[in-house]
DNA sequence: TTGTAAGCGTTATCAC
DNA sequence: GTGATAACGCTTACAA
């Protein structure tokens, strides 16, 4: 109703010493049981609850971690990835006693401008980065003004990725995608083609791999007809209905018994050419796939986001002592699960 | 690098007391302009940067506003939408200098916790709720715990709709559906239906009614007509593809002309079934209708973000005097705008 | 174990 | 117009 009680509203309450009250709370082991009992009681019948600013610029600690909400993505079906990591994120971060704070940026530059803003101001004490590429400028920039972070995606430099600076969670993707190419392949397939993200981009390379694995591990095609089976074109759904017929022309007189796509977009393309008469598997599991029916790799983003606040949170406390050892686990690969979905999809080619 | 810089060190180097430094930053005018730039050159060559906590623990203000993350939607496609909302929301907050605080909850109970406990500890002094219902439990607790709050959706009881105690930012969905419905009909269509919700839902009947109006303005079918040319089901893609064959067999004899929507998610599934065939329109302009190629009716977030935050900061600051005027704005209806996508959708019937 | 005193960085009040 | 003093609510030495 009116003004929050405050520790010397619990103190005169419960007849002891404001600092008794904040004993209770910071570290009850220390006060006698018996003057515990009656504080709480006191904390509990006042409704008393700690004042957050007054905590934290006491503490000099915000318990707040900052993260980018993405530009909204134009084409792109995934953009409910983001989402569903920010929920789990936040939903594990309130567990832990951490707020989300929320900012957006036009740019990188933006960013980094946030990034500062943001620290200066004391306002949060660590970040998350989503989507980071080789050589981010914004990772250089935390790391140089130790800032606490942690990225889901790798740095995908190969010297970057070792680097005990920069801790990171990601999922592994070639696993994800050798898996739905297994998939089909246990089921008959043998001619399983791909359509991939030009290559260039670490994540979809890495993918890329994964069917690369699974068909030379299956070894049902030749070494050399592996090109004629891929192709790659930048993630619209449009784009992936002309990957799908550009595939379905270089796969030759045997043609196609199924499709692995690095996206769910492109997967939606090459079903909208290819829907019912070809099994077509996308990735990220979007509303869109399982609204269509159609099988895609989903990326478990609750063990992204523990794997992120563990790493935030732990030994490290996203600082890193230059020299200590390096097998630490600064960084963690989660797997992927292929969502099976049989039957034929909604959508058929025109 | 190190610590930063607080108001003393800037006041240490230009030479004035601390009290001069905040004038400088909180009434500028005040304060004699040599004065003032010079401390304003201290305060830019140190990096100065007010520390957030301390000034919500003086000023008693969080400059914060909570909103719930919702639980990730199963089905719908829709799902890009609040966080489209979010988007608008953080970024227009951030240019008032707002910041945004997420948290989730897993039911209507979870989320009044969640209210206490940020209202109590003074992490917020807002909230903002999106979809809102008849006689919601939180903007009941809201309003007796004296919170300032704003809901995106209208409260859809009859009485509760002028409650100047609740401010509510809406889209004018019955607009948008009979902007599209019309769209339908100067081209030419005749027999324009309708895939809505099951009634009861405010939003849903609201654009229903969006339909009827532009119907019976075009005076194209008779009244008995318009019970055949809709039906409604809930928000799921394939009870769109179900509706739609269902919507096909009442329509009788002289068929459909096209349909409009509720949602996106069952114009995707009506597509499913008719695409191609009869111009289908959707409702929420996701990027699943702009990748398939249908038209949409958009709603307008960033005006809907503008108008929260006008509501929060405005004459009202979201807590309304009983006894004041009745016609203030304390309630905004914004239009929405259908997107027209002309040519053939990337889908078609099975 | 408990109470006393100080201070985190800021702004508001009131002298000068 | 500017500067000293106090206070926001909390925690953490240090003293009792």
């Amino acid at each position: 109703m009116g003004a929050q009680p405050t520790v010397s509203d619990v103190a005169g309450a419960a007849g002891v010493s404001r600092q008794t009250v904040s004993n209770v709370l910071n570290a009850p082991e220390i006060v006698r049981p018996e003057t515990r009992e009656r504080v709480q009681a006191a904390i509990l019948s006042l409704g008393y609850r700690p004042h957050a600013s007054a905590r934290r610029l006491r503490t000099q600690k915000s318990s707040t971690i900052g993260i980018r909400l993405d530009p909204m993505t134009q084409d792109g079906i995934s953009g409910s990835i983001l989402d569903r990591f920010l929920h789990a994120l936040t939903e594990q971060a309130d567990r832990l006693g951490l707020r989300v704070l929320l900012f957006t940026a036009a740019d990188t530059a933006g960013e980094i401008e946030q990034f500062r803003r943001l620290s200066d101001a004391a306002d949060v004490d660590a970040f998350v980065l989503t989507s980071t590429f080789h050589g981010d400028p914004r990772t250089e920039w935390l790391i140089e003004h130790r800032q606490s972070f942690v990225t889901f995606g790798r740095p995908w430099g190969i010297h970057d990725m070792t680097d005990p600076q920069h801790l990171w969670v990601d999922v592994d993707g070639r696993a994800g995608v050798r898996e739905a190419t297994r998939h089909l392949l246990e089921r008959g397939a043998r001619r399983v083609g791909f359509i991939g993200w030009p290559s260039g981009s670490g994540t979809g390379d890495d993918r890329r791999e994964g069917w690369l694995e699974a068909m030379r591990e299956g070894a049902v095609v030749g070494e050399s007809e592996l090109g004629r089976l891929q192709t790659a074109t930048e993630d619209r759904v449009a784009f992936g209905a002309d990957a799908m017929r550009r595939l379905r022309d270089q796969a030759g007189p045997d043609g196609l018994d199924g499709v692995v796509c690095v996206s769910d977009s492109l997967a939606l393309g090459a079903l909208a050419v290819c829907g019912g008469t070809l099994p077509v598997i996308g990735y990220d599991n979007t509303p869109v796939a399982a609204s269509l029916g159609f099988s895609s790799v989903e990326q478990p983003l609750d063990e992204v986001a523990s794997g992120v606040l563990e790493l935030l949170t732990g030994a490290h406390g996203g600082r890193v002592q230059p020299g200590s050892a390096v097998d630490d686990p600064r960084h963690r690969l989660v797997v992927p699960r292929l969502v099976v979905r049989d039957g034929p999809p909604l959508i058929a080619p025109r």
